[in-house]
DNA sequence: CATAGAGCTTCCAGCAACTGGAAGGTCAAG
DNA sequence: CTTGACCTTCCAGTTGCTGGAAGCTCTATG
C-alpha cells in the first residue's frame, strides 16, 4: 500500500508518516521504484501511533509505547506509569489553563469595550 | 541599567530581553560600549510584556497589546476583543485536555499495573 | 599595571512536531 | 506521447525561547 493509502488508512497525513519514519517510528519496505510499501503490520502501529498522539502522548512517550505494544513480555505496570505521567501533566495543564481562565474572563467582564481608552485589561497588565 | 538587572526588574531572562529586541517588541538605548541601556519606559514595556505572557498571550498579540498600551487613543474594545479571543481558546484547551483526561484516567484506572503483559491501555491504543 | 573573572556583545544551533514547498522521478490514462 | 497525479528527497519555517561559542569590556585585586 502506498502513502497516500496508508495516510487515509490511519488518520495521518502523508507527511507526517514520512516524518515518523525518519525518526524511526515506522519504516516500511519500499518497492523497486523507491515508493514506499506499507503492510498491515505497518498500518497497525501508524493508527496506535494516531491514537496514541491524539491523546496527547509525546512522540517519546509513543516510542516507548510503541515498543511496549510489540513486546509479548511487557509488564502491564510499564505502560501505566507513563499514562499516569502523562495524566499528571494534562492535570497541571489543566489546572494552570483554568487558573488563566479566572483571571482573564473576570478582566474580560471588567472592561467596558467601548471606543474610550480606559481599560481594566490593560491597566492590569502595566500595572 | 543594564540587561541583567532588567531581568531582575522584570522577571524575565536576560536572553528572552534580548530576543524580544530581536523581534522589535522592547528597543532600548545603547551605552558608547555597546550596552543595553534600560530606561523606566522599557522597564515599563518588559513588565507588560511579562504579564501578557503569563495570562497565556501569544508574542503577536503582545506586540498588538504592547501598541494599545501605548495608544492614548486606544478603543478599550480592541483590547478586549483580544482578550476574548484568546479566552476562547483557553477554553477550548481546557475541554480539549478535559476530554483527554477522561477518557486516560478510566485508561488508568482499568490497568492493573502489574509485571503481566495484559494491558487495557495498549489494548485502547492498539484496537 | 597586569590579570582574573564577571558581564556584555553577536551569532548560530536546537528544542517539538510537524508543515509547506521546490525540484525532480514515476506511473496510468487518453 | 503527453498530461496530471502520484511519489521521492531535501530545505526552510513555525513558536518562543534557550544554550553555547567566540570575543569584547569592565571591575576588583595583587
Amino acid at each position: 500500500m502506498n502513502i497516500s493509502d496508508a495516510a487515509i488508512e490511519c488518520g495521518l497525513p502523508a507527511k507526517t508518516i514520512r516524518y515518523y519514519e525518519d525518526i524511526g517510528l515506522v519504516s516500511p519496505g519500499r518497492l523497486a521504484n523507491g515508493y514506499r510499501d506499507y503492510d498491515e503490520d505497518d498500518l497497525h502501529k501508524l493508527r496506535f501511533l494516531q491514537r496514541a498522539r491524539g491523546l496527547g502522548f509525546s512522540v517519546e512517550d509513543c516510542r516507548v509505547l510503541l515498543s511496549l505494544y510489540e513486546d509479548r513480555n511487557r509488564a502491564s505496570a510499564d505502560v501505566k506509569k507513563i499514562a499516569k505521567t502523562h495524566l499528571g501533566e494534562i492535570e497541571r495543564k489543566i489546572a494552570e489553563l483554568q487558573s488563566l481562565r479566572d483571571t482573564l474572563s473576570d478582566l474580560v467582564q471588567s472592561c467596558h469595550g467601548d471606543d474610550r481608552p480606559n481599560c481594566p485589561i490593560i491597566n492590569d497588565l502595566a500595572r
